[in-house]
DNA sequence: AGGTCGGCCTGGCAGC
DNA sequence: TGCTGCCAGGCCGACC
């Protein structure tokens, strides 16, 4: 399923694609896609722009079209982008034709997008100027992971007071942007910290551990072109490689790459979790009721 | 207000 | 073999 580096990977090869070119038509064959807007609606509202730049936020997938429009596009579970012809007919969403462009070979060349979605939780919005962007994603999403202002600091003034797991804390998408199942399994086991760690007891020394993971767990998924457990494909319908690479995610009843004990699998914010308890040690219960052993007399 | 849970949706698979 | 039913999960809204 697209987490950031999987959306990333999509936006740098279909960059080159569609930048500088126009949506010469747009048919929207499921009205879920497009909702509330009717898919005429939508259509009628992009086609003809030209495509200026493809950006990601988090997840999104920002198509940034002439006359301050962006359509914002998010792939969910088992969404797809892949350039005609598509290896993958099954389950199109939305054709898109582009303009012509003159002198280009490969992938560039290719005119015809298709989004495919077998599960159909993608979806897709339009928001008109540049305020409407920013009040979008100020609800919905914290900083990114490979921004600057991405310190240890900053993540451990978030943590303060969250009695929620760590885990359930990354996943928050208002919190850090981008983090999804994998990339938060991967990057807590790198951390060394148990997925059930309420997320306000970290150390500072933790949080700095944490950040590191999860920034290393990211550009390490990027760097494979991202995991293709699901129905993640590349535009040209080619697999990522991350999911070689997984160190606990999917992993149980396996050996821990590290000590060698088996890899478990439990339910945390509720989402199937992968862990090593003998290199993430699980949080001591805070029992507040235990009687205390009384010393002396 | 923070935290948790159910709904959305479909393919795949376990179990009979 | 073929059917049923359950599970996966990002995000959002409802609820406690």
């Amino acid at each position: 399923m697209p987490e950031l580096p999987e959306v990333e990977t999509i936006r740098r090869q279909l960059a080159p694609v569609v930048e500088g070119r126009r949506l010469k038509r747009v048919e929207v064959l499921d009205p879920r896609w497009s909702a509330p807007l009717l898919p005429q609606e939508l259509t009628e509202a992009v086609q003809g722009r030209r495509v200026q730049q493809l950006q990601r936020r988090g997840k999104y997938l920002l198509w940034r079209l002439s006359g301050d429009l962006t359509l914002v596009q998010h792939l969910r579970m088992s969404g797809a982008i892949l350039c005609e012809p598509a290896p993958e007919t099954r389950h199109v969403r939305v054709r898109i034709e582009l303009s012509r462009r003159r002198g280009a070979s490969g992938a560039a060349a290719c005119s015809r997008l298709v989004v495919t979605d077998p599960r159909r939780f993608g979806t897709a919005q339009l928001l008109f100027g540049e305020t409407a962007l920013e009040r979008f994603f100020a609800q919905r999403l914290g900083l990114e992971p490979f921004h600057p202002d991405f310190t240890t600091e900053h993540l451990w003034r978030l943590t303060r007071g969250r009695t929620a797991p760590v885990k359930a804390f990354l996943l928050d998408q208002r919190r850090v942007a981008g983090v999804g199942n994998i990339y938060a399994d991967e990057a807590l086991f790198t951390a060394k910290l148990h997925p059930r760690m309420p997320a306000g007891r970290l150390t500072r020394a933790q949080c700095a551990a944490l950040r590191e993971a999860v920034i290393d767990a990211l550009q390490a998924g990027i760097d494979a072109k991202g995991a293709s457990i699901e129905d993640f494909r590349h535009v040209d319908g080619v697999a990522g490689s991350f999911q070689d690479r997984f160190q606990v995610h999917l992993r149980e009843g396996e050996p821990c790459v590290v000590c060698g004990s088996e890899i478990v699998k439990m339910v945390v914010g509720g989402r199937g979790t992968y862990v090593c308890e003998r290199c993430q040690r699980p949080p001591r219960v805070a029992s507040p009721r235990q009687p205390r052993a009384r010393s002396g007399r």
